[in-house]
DNA sequence: AACTCGGGGCA
DNA sequence: TGCCCAGAGTT
């Protein structure tokens, strides 16, 4: 395929998406940077609703690193016990205010290195909060987006890094935060791992698994 | 690339 | 019960 084909197809399949899930924003809640930073690190191997549950009330108190200090781990572990390895996360949230505050003068760094330094932030995170509080070209690929990505055959890579170099050559990024979340919500409503909707999936004429009458690739 | 970390929701 | 969830860190 040609670069300007593969532009157009990219395109069509942007403008369904944007069919299928109008809204363009975020599902997780935030106010501050720090708070997307928060409640990023908590979604990992938690579902949303959880992550929601336990931001709605943590962000009451917390809307910087100052406020996780002032609060303790003590009291932080209790606030976001629910989230999957919250021992741990409530290190990793104490630790990376330590270092925001004496470091940082309490402001989240706007680009990838210093971000990916604090602990529990790794290079998703980075991309999410670079693209979604910011508004930086960046793109957070994981495991929904590369799901959804490798069925389109937007990408041939298997790894995050090859899969997001694959996605910045096909997608305009300077849209990137709302394609994001319509991807995400996509792979979790309708391209499911192991139980895609297929029936109900816009974009059917568009997966070679679908059309190839291929087996999905079940990440 | 493989492995560990592990609370809670849901079938 | 068994499976899964908007990952990161270490080896």
């Amino acid at each position: 395929m040609r670069v300007n084909d593969k532009e157009l197809y990219v395109n069509e399949i942007l403008g369904l998406l944007e069919q299928e899930y109008p809204q363009a924003r975020t599902t997780l809640l935030y106010k501050t940077p720090f708070q997307l930073l928060v409640a990023v690190v908590l979604s990992a191997q938690t579902t949303d609703k959880q992550v929601n549950k336990i931001t709605s009330s943590l962000f009451e108190e917390v809307s910087g690193p100052d406020d996780v200090l002032s609060l303790g781990i003590t009291l932080l572990k209790e606030k976001i016990k629910g989230a999957g390895l919250y021992h741990q996360k409530s290190q990793q949230i104490m630790e990376t205010s330590r270092l925001l505050c004496e470091k940082y003068d309490g402001v989240v760094p706007q680009n990838r290195k210093e971000l990916m330094s604090l602990p529990g932030v790794g290079r998703k995170t980075a991309n999410v909060i670079l693209g979604t509080a910011f508004d930086i070209p960046a793109l957070a690929v994981d495991t929904h987006v590369s799901r959804v990505s490798r069925r389109l055959g937007l990408t041939a890579g298997k790894n995050v890094l090859e899969i997001e170099k694959d996605l910045c050559r096909v997608v305009p990024t300077q849209k990137w935060s709302s394609i994001h979340h319509r991807l995400i919500n996509h792979g979790r409503q309708i391209c499911q791992a192991r139980k895609p909707f297929c029936e109900h999936c816009l974009l059917k004429l568009y997966c070679k698994y679908y059309t190839e009458n291929k087996e999905l690739p079940k990440i």
